[in-house]
DNA sequence: CGGATTTGACCCGCGC
DNA sequence: GCGCGGGTCAAATCCG
């Protein structure tokens, strides 16, 4: 549970623009152009807690003093036949929440965006947004949220697999990270 | 004018 | 069965 599999990453793969300062470990963006190197990365059981409800998050913060805390939320089924009330295929979607530091909460992935809702979270005086991936038949999913009690706490949670390339250059990563302020487990 | 956002309604699963 | 909470839709609105 103590090591994060994004430190490696950051450090094995395309850590151009991260290797002048490394003291921040920015976990997505990056890693989003091939998000099969996340899906096995984070394949690997490390975290305590299998699957945590966003809710717990808001009202038990047990991250004491870490910056960037990821881990996987496996899915039991997450069906959604609402048109079609068919015999839908029961998918289990793979959900990797990240809880970084940002005054922001919209953290630029290169990805596009749509914002397609925000509902109010129990125990949360902010509310979460709801984003879906804009490119064509890409079901990519995201989902943000602040915790009330950190402010400056933000959980971002992806759903899905990307199935095409980025469409921004990574040249704003920088840019990226100036708008975050990561605090190093040390 | 076109695409993104806003925002209340709607839907659905689940627990009581 | 009903109410609640979370997720999504969609019409109106905003904005470049």
């Amino acid at each position: 549970m103590e090591s994060y599999p994004m430190l490696a990453f950051l450090n094995s793969s395309s850590s151009s623009a991260a290797s002048s300062t490394n003291y921040y470990n920015f976990p997505f963006s990056l890693s989003m152009e091939n998000s099969n190197a996340v899906n096995g990365l984070f394949g690997t059981p490390t975290a305590a807690q299998p699957e945590v409800p966003a809710s717990e998050y808001n009202g038990h913060d047990d991250h004491q003093n870490k910056g960037v805390v990821g881990y996987e939320i496996e899915a039991e089924n997450v069906e959604k036949s609402k048109t079609n009330k068919q015999g839908e295929r029961k998918i289990r979607k793979h959900r990797y929440a990240f809880q970084t530091r940002s005054q922001v909460d919209i953290l630029d992935d290169g990805y596009r965006w749509r914002k397609y809702g925000q509902k109010a979270v129990k125990n949360n005086k902010f509310p979460r947004s709801y984003y879906r991936c804009t490119y064509e038949g890409c079901g990519v999913k995201k989902q943000v949220q602040r915790l009330s009690k950190d402010e400056g706490t933000v959980v971002t949670t992806y759903e899905g697999v990307h199935s095409h390339p980025i469409e921004k250059s990574t040249d704003n990563f920088e840019h990226i990270l100036s708008q975050m302020q990561i605090f190093p487990s040390f």
